[in-house]
DNA sequence: ATGACGCATCGAATGCGA
C-alpha cells in the first residue's frame, strides 16, 4: 500500500491538481496540510468521486489538515489530546492494515515558528512537547502507527541547500532538531532515509527567487513509521512533478510504499 | 536589513508562510 503527504497551501486553489495526482498516483491514503478552508467548504464530494473517504480538520484563512482514503477511516481525532490548541493542525484516524490489524495515520500540520525567540517559536516548541507526549500513549494503543506531514523541521544538514548560512535559523535549530530526534525516540523511523536517496533531495522550495529552479529547498515534509511497521516499508520518494504545474503549491508529496503482508518480504 | 512570491482577507494593504 501507499501512504503520501502534500502541504497543498490552499485546497480550493490546488484540488484539481490533487485530483489530477491522484489520478495519475491512485495511492491508498493522501494527508493534505494548510487546506486554508473550513469544513463546510471542503470538497467531499469531488474526493468521494475520485474514490476516496475524507476525515476532514479545516480552518478558514489558515493550517486545516485532512486524511483521504479508498478505505474507511474510523476513530478519528483531531489535534493533541491534552494540548489545547486553537488551531486545526493534527488530524488521525485508524483503517484496516491490509496485512492484518489495523493502521493508525497522524497527519500534522508542525507550526512554523517564524524566528527562534519569537512567540511563536514558543509555540513551537510547547506544541512540539504536547505531540510527543500524546504520541507516546498513540504508540502504545497502536503499535502500527504512520507520523506523517509537514513537520518545518529539517531533520539534519542533508535536508538543507545551505546548511551553514542557515545555521540555527528557523526550521534549522537544535531545538527543533532536537525535537525530531525526541520523536524517533518514541520507537520511530524516518522512512525516506531507511534508503539510499538523491543527494539534494527537498520537499519545498521557496516561491521567489526562483527556489525550485535553483533547488534551493528544504525537506521538511516527512513520513515516520513506527518499529512494527518498519520491516514492511519498501520505499519512499519525493514527487518532484507537481512543483512544475503552473501555480503549484510551494511543497511537493512524499510517498511512502509498505508490504500489503503483515511480515517482511523475504 | 529588506524584498522577492503566493494565498487569504471584502474591495487595498497587510499578515503569514518557510
Amino acid at each position: 500500500m501507499k501512504i503520501a503527504t502534500w502541504n497543498v497551501n490552499s485546497l480550493t486553489v490546488r484540488l484539481p491538481q490533487v485530483l489530477d495526482w491522484l489520478a495519475a498516483n491512485p495511492v491508498d491514503v493522501l494527508c493534505l496540510q494548510e487546506l486554508k478552508l473550513s469544513d463546510d467548504k471542503f470538497p467531499l464530494m469531488e474526493l468521494q468521486a475520485a474514490g476516496y473517504d475524507s476525515a476532514v480538520f479545516g480552518q478558514k484563512t489558515y493550517n486545516g489538515v485532512a486524511i483521504l482514503s479508498r478505505t474507511p477511516l474510523r476513530d478519528i481525532a483531531k489535534n493533541i489530546a491534552g494540548f489545547p490548541d486553537e488551531q486545526s493542525r493534527v488530524i488521525a484516524a485508524t483503517l484496516d492494515y491490509p496485512g492484518g490489524g489495523e493502521l493508525r495515520i497522524v497527519n500534522g500540520y508542525f507550526v512554523n515558528g517564524q524566528e527562534p525567540g519569537s512567540d511563536k517559536f514558543a509555540y513551537k516548541m510547547a506544541w512540539l512537547t504536547g505531540l510527543q507526549d500524546w504520541l507516546r500513549a498513540e504508540l502504545q494503543a497502536h503499535p502500527k502507527l504512520v507520523l506523517l506531514g509537514d513537520f518545518n523541521i529539517t531533520a539534519d544538514d542533508r535536508d538543507s541547500y545551505d546548511p551553514v548560512g542557515l545555521r540555527e535559523t528557523i526550521h534549522h535549530t537544535s531545538a527543533e532538531r532536537q525535537h525530531f530526534q525526541a520523536l524517533l525516540g518514541l520507537g520511530l523511523s524516518d522512512a525516506f532515509r531507511l534508503f539510499e536517496q538523491p543527494e539534494k533531495s527537498y520537499s519545498w522550495w521557496d516561491y521567489r527567487m526562483l527556489g525550485f529552479q535553483k533547488n534551493r529547498g528544504l525537506r521538511i515534509d516527512h513520513i515516520l513509521v513506527s518499529d512494527a511497521l518498519k520491516p514492511a516499508v519498501t520505499a519512499c520518494t519525493i514527487d518532484r512533478q507537481p512543483r512544475k504545474n503552473k501555480q503549484p503549491s510551494d511543497h511537493t508529496p512524499v510517498i511512502v510504499a509498505l508490504t500489503d503482508a503483515s511480515s517482511p518480504a523475504p
